[in-house]
DNA sequence: GACCGTTATTCTCATACTGAGAGTATCTCA
DNA sequence: TGAGATACTCTCAGTATGAGAATAACGGTC
């Protein structure tokens, strides 16, 4: 059988099946440290290991819905939440049940002082990114991807902004970088170049109630502007190593 | 029925099987246009009517390796070509026959100069992306997708070296971005910049055989760099209307 | 209430990068 | 041989960036 009879044999629907299913990085800052929303898988495989929040898509459900879905069912949030496509994953024995084809999803959700609401008998917990338990699946590659392509559209869309409430000084902002991207950044320098990027932030004239914590005056507070990518980038330090 | 037990009792394999595709967008440069392949389609649905190369996984077989299948099946080529995968389609009604959720990937192949092989009965060419016949499913929002990534891309990677030969003068390499970008570019400065990237090209200290067509000094020939990232990026000039 | 340490915001200065325009040399073609 | 085209190099001005520092407003402590 040459390559045209085969495939012109080929039914799909005479294999066995494949299933779809999203999965979702959602991301947080929690007292200063990038988390990620897990849950504890209550069935194998994987039985009690962490594992990202995901499920199969529905019958006449979009891929983005469903990825909407399963985020609601875990944290109850829809509203104040980005959440984009991320990458397709796909190898044959990713599951060891059946072909399991599965979409990723990032999410950027902002400071959530309460953990969440889990709809599932399964445990859902915020986990600090430096402190992952052993994932399921291939999840680990998954929350790796997520986590790169998170840090990289810090530099050229005002997502950070979705990190941080609807009104934000300047220095939150910065820690939304220097927690997601890891380095420490010079307030001076970032302070001038957010307010020189056009559309990233608007003045509400506002100031916060009182200083800081440990001192400082009180900040201006801000809020998103208008703009869907930051011209010029804000590019992250040098990263040598990522080059070549 | 709740939220609970609606999961609970859900078990996709119950449901009606969907089927997983790979659609690549395959791109080449020929006489100075940017073009893509596509194949007729020999059966219905959209009989007749053009589509970007694509076919259903096969078991065993990751999504890159279906991707790069279906891309050789048409052009013959698996050499030479970067492919990448792009995002995952998965509205309900994408396709009239059953739910199908289509992973697209992006190729890049130098300019051709024998169009292809295809190997099934159907026909397939490179269309100019400028004149492109009306397309199955949903191709075109596929493709614009795809075109929108490739221009990111050269940006930010040495990606433009995947268009040309193994060895190439600054100016094949400035006709790269000006047709995949549509935009002419300044010859001096591109010049400069490309070779102060540290590792897009490297020098092979040869010429060309003799000037241009139309006149000119032999140029340098180089092949390459080792640079997976171009640092600092080639920014594309201003797109005043994309930023907001 | 004075003083100290913190933080917000603004400046300075040197360096790097970019867009525009132009100059010089080399080639092809008529 | 001359005209036009192209490769490659330079200059100059405007813009962006990293580093360091100055100024000022606060909270907390003694």
């Amino acid at each position: 059988m040459d390559e045209h009879e085969y495939l012109a044999g080929y039914d799909p629907r005479s294999y066995p099946a494949v299933a779809v299913t999203v999965d979702v990085v959602a991301l947080t800052i929690i007292g200063g440290v990038l988390h990620v929303l897990l849950v504890e898988r209550g069935e194998p495989p994987f039985l009690g290991r962490w594992a990202l929040p995901g499920g199969f898509i529905r019958p006449g459900e979009d891929l983005d819905q469903a990825a909407a879905r399963e985020l609601a069912e875990e944290t109850g949030m829809t509203d104040r939440v980005h959440i984009e496509q991320l990458a397709s994953y796909g190898a044959p024995d990713r599951d060891p049940r059946m072909r399991i084809v599965s979409v990723s999803y990032l999410a950027f959700a902002p400071d959530l002082p309460d953990p969440q609401a889990g709809s599932d008998a399964t445990d859902a917990a915020w986990y600090g990114v430096d402190r992952l338990p052993k994932l399921a699946f291939d999840h680990e590659r998954i929350l790796g991807h997520a986590l790169e392509r998170a840090r990289a559209k810090l530099e050229y869309t005002p997502l950070a902004t979705a990190f941080v409430g609807p009104r934000f000084t300047i220095s939150e902002l910065r820690r939304v970088y220097e927690t997601v991207w890891g380095v420490p950044l010079h307030a001076g320098n970032f302070h001038r170049k957010i307010l020189s990027v056009p559309g990233f932030v608007e003045s509400t004239g506002e100031t916060t109630e009182s200083g800081g914590a440990r001192g400082g005056p009180r900040a201006k507070l801000y809020r998103a502007g208008d703009a869907r990518l930051l011209h010029p980038a804000l590019l992250r330090p040098e990263r040598e190593e990522e080059i070549r």
